[in-house]
DNA sequence: AATAAGGTTCATTTTTTCTTGAACAAAAAC
DNA sequence: GTTTTTGTTCAAGAAAAAATGAACCTTATT
C-alpha cells in the first residue's frame, strides 16, 4: 500500500475534465480518453492506473485502453516513481505534441490510404462511357488537389505550432 | 413525372461515394452525410431529394436531414431547374467552402464556448488552497495559450486555402 | 515454486448515435 | 376548397461505439 489518492473530484477538477472531454469528442475520441488526459493534465503528481480508475470511477479496462491510446499518441508519458512498481503517467502538455500525435495516428493513415483509393478511381474511370469520362476525370482530379493541399498543410501547421 | 434517374450505383460511383463516407467519418459526421455529398459531387446534373433517396437507398428523413446539414455548412447549393418544382442540389466542390463551412459550424461554436469555460475555471481556481492555486493557475493559462493558438490558426488555414 | 501485483484482452452489456417511416405542414395545381 | 406534390419533424427501432469486468498473462516478491 502507498499514499492514497483522494477519491471523487472537486468542482474545479470536474469542470476542468469536462472541458477535455469536449475536446476529445471534437476530435472524435471517446469520453474516457478526454477524462484520463484531463486528469493527468491538471494533476501535478504522476498517476498510475489505479489512481485513474478510482478518481474517475471508470473501469480498469477503460483506463488501460485509454492510457494505451494516449501513450501511442504521445499525449502522456510514463515516468518512474521511486518505490512504486506500477507505471505512472504524466501529461504531455505542449499543444504541438498533441497535434503531432493526433496527425500521426489519425490523419496520416487516411492520407496514405487516400492515394490508393484515388488510383483505383482513376482506373475505374477509364472504363467509363466516353460521354461521362471527361467530367468524371475532372472530378477526380479535383479530389487529388484536395489531397495534395492536405498534405502540404500538415507541415505548415506543425511549423506554426513551433518546435 | 420527369426524366427518371438510374437506380443503383455503378462500381465507380460506389467507390467514389465510399471515399466521401470515410471523409465524413473522419470529421465526425454520419455516413449518410458523406453519401449524399459524394453523390452530388460526382453527378454533373442537379439532384433532388427523391433522386438522392432512390440512388443511395436511404430514407426520406435521412436525405432531408442530410441535405439540411450540407446546405447549412455550405457544402451543397440549391439550383433551380426549369419545369421542376422540387429543390435541386449541386455540390460546392471547392475545398475552401467545405472547410470554411465546417469551421463555422463545428469549430467556432466550441471556440466561443471555450472562453466562458476558461473564465469559469479561473473563477474556481481562486477558491483553491494556496498550495495548489499556483500550479492550477499555471495549467489554466497553458490552456488559454492553446485556445489563442487555435484562434489565430483558423485565418491562416483559410488564407492557405485561397480566396 | 507459489503467491501477489500490475496490466492487458476481449466477450458481453450499456450507452450513444443514426436511420427509418409515418404523421404533419406548406405550397402549388386542379 | 380539395387534391397533389414536396419537404420537415420526431418517436421508435436499428446499428455502432464505448465501457465493463472477469479471465488471463507477465513479472516481481517471498
Amino acid at each position: 500500500m502507498n499514499t492514497p489518492i483522494e477519491e471523487g473530484l472537486s468542482e474545479l477538477e470536474a469542470e476542468f475534465i469536462e472541458l477535455f472531454v469536449r475536446l476529445a469528442q471534437l476530435v472524435g475520441q471517446p469520453k474516457s480518453i478526454g477524462q484520463i488526459y484531463g486528469l493527468t493534465y491538471l494533476t501535478p503528481e504522476p498517476l498510475n492506473l489505479e489512481d485513474i480508475m478510482h478518481r474517475l470511477e471508470i473501469s480498469k479496462g477503460s483506463a488501460s485502453q485509454g492510457l494505451r491510446f494516449l501513450r501511442s499518441a504521445g499525449a502522456v508519458r510514463i515516468v518512474s516513481v521511486p518505490n512504486r512498481r506500477s507505471d505512472h503517467y504524466i501529461a504531455e502538455t505542449s499543444l504541438r505534441s498533441l497535434v503531432s500525435g493526433f496527425v500521426k495516428e489519425q490523419i496520416e493513415p487516411h492520407m496514405e490510404h487516400g492515394v490508393e483509393r484515388l488510383d483505383r478511381l482513376k482506373e475505374l474511370a477509364e472504363h467509363e462511357d466516353e460521354s461521362r469520362k471527361k467530367i468524371i476525370q475532372e472530378r477526380i482530379s479535383r479530389l487529388e488537389t484536395w489531397h495534395k493541399r492536405g498534405n502540404t498543410m500538415i507541415p505548415l501547421l506543425m511549423r506554426f505550432l513551433g518546435r
